[in-house]
DNA sequence: TAAATAATACCGAACGTTCGGTCTGTTTGT
DNA sequence: ACAAACAGACCGAACGTTCGGTATTATTTA
């Protein structure tokens, strides 16, 4: 396996970082997967890595530290490059933008092992929306990832608009907060379904669709 | 004044409620919308009362109890009748959405006695979401809100395809997706740029006009 | 109508448990 | 031999809850 994952563990900052220090991380991400921060006991660290406090706070100063640095390893995992993505058209650049999502959803999967998609992404998102919450640093990281976003979308539809693949008379600014809104609305929809059926890349691909077939020439 | 939430805090099943519990559930409803459950301590609680720990106990059972009976308090809170609603145009039934949707944030701030909406918005819509991940069978009221709202939609949607007040190749099921995704993502919108500008209807009244205006006659 | 009784409202010290974190000592690798 | 890696007993503070008790109010009795 060669997660993309792996890349943030190893190397936050360029530099390697010890293999003991990665596993905790790794190990204790799934918890806090599970429940939010107050919840997730030291005790709970501990016996699930099978070490002990004094190994624990060798490695990290404080659970909040450990924390704060398992969300920038989720931020990064969700970071998108959109410089790579197709710009030809509007049309292949949100089927990209499908494709990656479906890609980090798997990947995601696959680092928890858990086979239950919908609930894993409950507690992920439950977990970034925590530390937005309790980190503010964390929210101005989220409005630079939405800016850059609204900026890639503003972009293409822009150039759809002038090489007449799509027509309308809304902004594009608008059609792209559409697009955007629909990433965040079916998510959360997807997430208050759990029970139901049909997985998020369906939803959103459905929400794209519905927007692209009525603003197309 | 002459809240809508008095009515839920006073007479949750048509039996009018203590006084006191009453006045308990309204103070440690504001404490439980600047944090997470957990963080919320009932040392917190008594002395925000200004009642002692046996008079708690007197009246609820648990800190959980508490809990959950002031989310039941703001799912009543966010139930829509949308039998009272417009049924001429999906024009004037989406206009008068974004009144009602107006009209509860205002109630909210009212309640709270807050001048940040934002914030108060981001700890509501967390409350809410931590009270769905803790208790399943808050989820099941959500999606069942969520039903209701899309069968809503999508009759009036129908209706305006009917009579040619709209016209689009989309099912109204997708179409009515598109609008309640718009309502939830611009909601998380708002919330994570709340450092910047603008309400939460200015947002969405935005979306919905984007959407109607591309699929309008 | 006053005294007696019952019911409710409320108090705050104390309980057992758990919390995140520290400290001292031992093992391991070089 | 010496530092890094780890173990786990231990700490004080804080946690939700309990409990014995006292005011206050309502109801019954004489």
């Amino acid at each position: 396996m060669n997660l993309k994952i792996d890349l943030y563990l190893y190397r936050p900052n360029g530099r390697f970082m010890n293999k003991t220090r990665v596993y905790i991380l790794q190990t204790s991400l799934l918890l806090f997967l599970q429940k939010s921060y107050k919840e997730v006991t030291m005790k709970e660290i501990v016996e699930k890595t099978g070490l002990s406090k004094g190994a624990f706070y060798h490695y990290f100063s404080s659970k909040e530290e450990l924390f704060k640095e398992i969300v920038m390893l989720f931020f990064s995992m969700g970071n998108i490059d959109y410089s790579k993505f197709p710009n030809d058209s509007l049309y292949n650049f949100y089927q990209q933008y499908l494709t990656h999502t479906t890609a980090s959803f798997i990947q995601l999967n696959e680092l928890v092992g858990s086979n239950d998609e919908s609930t894993l992404s409950f507690n992920f998102f439950f977990i970034m929306f925590e530390a937005m919450n309790r980190f503010p640093e964390f929210l101005a990281i989220e409005q630079e990832d939405y800016d850059q976003a609204h900026m890639a979308w503003c972009e293409i539809i822009d150039r759809a608009m002038v090489n007449g693949e799509i027509k309308t008379e809304s902004k594009k600014e608008d059609v792209a907060d559409l697009f955007l809104f629909s990433t965040d609305g079916s998510f959360i929809r997807f997430l208050n379904n759990k029970h139901y059926s049909g997985n998020y890349s369906d939803y959103l691909k459905t929400a794209f669709e519905t927007i692209y077939n009525n603003i197309k020439t």
